[in-house]
DNA sequence: TTCATATTGTATGTATCCTGTCAATCTCTT
DNA sequence: AAGAGATTGACAGGATACATACAATATGAA
């Protein structure tokens, strides 16, 4: 049993928990999740890029994306129009109201981000950040969905 | 954009993805997850339990680890019965075809946890695991499902 | 004893997350 | 030009993960 709560899957399964948990609390009142704001803030900072180029940058699959895409664009915070130079990509662009939304769930990510980490030292913190950083940048390959922007011919 | 990957929060989900990912590589075959594995072996640990307790042991809510079972049982897996002396509670037991299936999985699970920490330092693995266990025990509470067994009265 | 309260497992609904597959579309080779 | 192959968004389906509500059951206090 205590093999199970040093095993770091098991860790950082409720890393992940822990953090979704804090991000609720702190902005699930205004119903954003925090895979919805992380896809809103990256397309603010890529207008006009595609749902495939996005999922390499945000880390998330094709299809748990479109799902995510689909409910942002039903609250009205992006637009989503077909592309003209291809038919197939669907351009992606951040609404009046979606800029609102991040800045309005600016100070909850903050506080999201320093709670996650308010148990460590501060010194520790760095290197936690480091560390993990290191362990997901080395295993991206292994990851379902790695990041990084294929080549667009 | 390199705001969002040097967030806890995103790292954390992207360690998750690797993690789950690393563990069906190696596991996937048995037609397990990681988290009906780690299900599996408390209940192996702990025999008799009922699902309550269970579930603040391994970290899962009650309804995520209704579904667990479910499928665990479906797959011949454990036995849940009913308490003679409670009669709300069912009680949890390994099947002789679930304890094979934990010895099978053992050293997938070995490699997967390896696989895991594979990109830091061998020095920095035992820090990594350490800060994590803190963070996370730190913030049990933030938790939707914090662990710990509740008074059974 | 009886009644208010709490607990258990379950069901429902929503949201990730991933695997497939598919039609439409584009690109490359021949 | 034409067909093979790749890419895109969408869809179906299974599995976590959580909130909420419910009936059955147990427990406490009056």
């Amino acid at each position: 049993m205590d093999e199970l709560h040093s095993r770091p899957g098991h860790l950082i399964r409720r890393a992940h928990q822990i953090a979704v948990s804090i991000f609720m609390d702190e902005c699930g009142a205004l119903d954003l999740t925090p895979v919805q704001y992380a896809a809103l803030v990256a397309i603010r900072d890529r207008p006009g890029q595609d749902a495939t180029r996005l999922s390499g940058l945000v880390a998330f699959d094709r299809s748990t994306l479109g799902n995510v895409l689909e409910r942002l664009e039903g609250k009205g915070l992006i637009r989503r129009v077909q592309s003209p130079e291809d038919r197939r990509l669907k351009i992606l662009h951040v609404t009046e109201a979606g800029l609102e939304i991040i800045a309005r769930a600016a100070p909850g990510v903050q506080r999201t981000q320093e709670r996650i980490l308010a148990p460590l030292a501060p010194a520790d913190r760095r290197q936690f950040i480091a560390l993990l950083a290191q362990l997901v940048e080395l295993n991206n390959t292994a990851s379902r969905v790695p990041v990084g922007t294929p080549a667009r011919r």
